[in-house]
DNA sequence: TTTAACGTGTTTATCGTTAAACTTTGGTGA
DNA sequence: TCACCAAAGTTTAACGATAAACACGTTAAA
């Protein structure tokens, strides 16, 4: 620990800007001197110090990743396919859980900052984030991931939360649903919340319909098991008469039913329940949930986190004049066995 | 953009180490000034710049998590509780996804040391890394967590297999079972993972018994619902008979009573089946899934990611005369519905 | 033969911050 | 009055790597 390139450099009797050329891959200097010199360093046990390049170089070969909050095997995978699309570009993510904390967001916004991360990948933040309203205006690269940046000209990718909510809507009314039970989250989140949008497009689909909204349908708790399991309690427990359930979320309606079967009402002959994200866990027989996916009909990259490294990359790569890239997923209605008709 | 500490002193009339020092809380550097410092980078919009304060000061403020595979979600708690404490002491995490794969691993181990990370958090590690290897017998700070260090003197929190496959086996035994297929992950590991300590404490309690083992009832796949599902198809497509599973973990537990029932084998009537984990979803009444869970005993710490997070701190604070600390887990039966006797 | 270009390095200055040593000012006690 | 000390800063010299400019022998073109 703690050699230097000068060491290196004399250990292999070159100097050491041809020390640090050998690292870098440089044509300048000759196979035989380069192997000499890399044998050198493996000798020695020679660890280049990133910060002293990284200051040096001006680049930081970091992105941010900002998650708000873990609680879906979806978000794993999205964190995955991050790691992965880096480390095959030479990058490295920081990936940051704000735990939807609008001070530690405030903090890691600013370590993201302070490491000179590149580029930064937000999924789900507290939209009155200021610096990263900053970030976004001076164009600096960035892509929304799930969730509405706050300028329209910045990369992102979204689902279309009307356009899903609509597709369940639907096919729930078709089935003959009338008092359709919204199990939504964040009760106080801002107007372009994916939340927001939920519900909005809830009464939209209703309206449509001609049929009157009752305030006691619409629910909201959270995004966990536990968060559907209470939504469901407290409704029952009110006298809340429903015969069908939409939640915002898979795992959210995973305790949904749960809730049902413990008041002895089975799903679906007594309540049908639709769920939004396809997890794997959805797919089993015993829970069978009819679940709507979010589809990427756009790129031909299935791991939404790949995908938006790559925007990401692309974006810093370019510069400014990088194009916004905007990839809006597409629901798609999976039907199993947690619905049907009245 | 690109401010420094010098655009900072020029506008608050003092030298640029006072403005360094403001940031520092040092007590030399009066209420007064400081504020005047502190209003002018706010003013200006000034961000340290890290790779200098830590090239400068020779600490990094970075520890690095490593993860072998992402599947499950008490993978995504342990992350958060890794994430949360680091912020509280003022450190960043660097989180690092090996997607098993030994070349990544080694690069990631790489990255590690290149950003002079202070400590690592390793879960489960190919067991060859030699840099980590190396960095354990030079004591430098490393706490395994949920896998067995190269060395005996290295912090870790790990289960202790052994115990669990016991409390699991005595289980099924007593319940009377004596054809028990085990699903297991990775053929060719070495000895000391857990999944050869599966197998071993598997037979082991089998030949107390004095039952006959048959190769027939040791399965590899993985550890994926998908693992789970394949494991029980290729066994009942070759003929073999069985009363009860054992699954390494909840998660392939459950690929595996999918399985199971799609061959027409009813859960527990047909087959018990038993997990180990004890994950959220299996809890639900729709699994109901019996199953071990790894209860910390010793501390009060609930996360284990937290818990390691705390002992790599006290190891890095302490220097080279940091105890070494070791923690194993106690199994704990969770009795749900998925087991019955014959 | 002269000149330019090329290949293969080396020298020098610097990235932004901070540790260590130094200065200045005012107060204190003998 | 003088030595001494603490408080509040300042100056200087790094941390380790690399960009930019320079050096020098060899080869090829004019």
């Amino acid at each position: 620990m703690g050699l230097t390139v000068h060491d290196v450099a004399q250990a292999a009797k070159v100097s050491a800007t041809t020390v640090s050329l050998c690292f870098q891959e440089e044509s300048r200097i000759s196979a035989k001197t380069r192997q000499r010199v890399l044998d050198a360093a493996e000798r020695l046990g020679y660890v280049p110090n990133q910060f002293a390049r990284r200051l040096r170089s001006g680049k930081s070969q970091l992105i941010a990743l900002l998650v708000a909050e873990m609680h879906s095997p979806s978000i794993i995978e999205i964190i995955s396919g991050v790691e992965r699309a880096c480390i095959e570009h030479g990058y490295n993510a920081l990936v940051f859980n704000t735990f939807r904390d609008v001070e530690i967001e405030k903090k890691v916004v600013q370590s993201a900052c302070e490491l000179k991360a590149e580029g930064i990948i937000v999924m789900a933040s507290e939209e009155k984030n200021e610096r990263l309203l900053q970030l976004c205006e001076s164009h600096f690269p960035l892509v929304y991931l799930n969730s509405l940046p706050p300028v329209p000209d910045c990369s992102h990718i979204i689902y279309d939360m009307a356009a899903i909510t609509r597709t369940g809507m639907e096919y729930l009314l078709g089935l003959g649903h009338r008092r359709i039970l919204l199990v939504n989250s964040e009760e106080n989140s801002k107007n372009f919340s994916s939340f927001a949008r939920f519900e909005k497009a809830y009464r939209r689909a209703l309206k449509k319909q001609g049929i009157k909204i009752d305030p006691q349908l619409i629910r909201y708790s959270g995004t966990t098991i536990e968060d559907g399991r209470d939504a469901i309690t407290d409704a029952i427990q009110n006298g809340v008469n429903f015969s069908a359930v939409f939640a915002i979320c898979d795992v959210a309606a995973l305790g949904v039913i749960e809730a049902l079967e413990q008041h002895g009402k089975k799903v679906p002959k007594d309540v049908s329940v639709l769920g939004i994200d396809n997890i794997d866990i959805s797919a089993l027989s015993r829970i069978d949930l009819t679940t709507i996916e979010i589809h990427n009909a756009a790129s031909h990259e299935k791991n939404l986190g790949t995908l938006a490294a790559k925007i990401l990359l692309r974006a810093i790569e370019n510069g400014a004049e990088a194009p916004v890239e905007s990839v809006v997923l597409k629901p798609r209605l999976v039907q199993r066995q947690s619905c049907r008709s009245i």
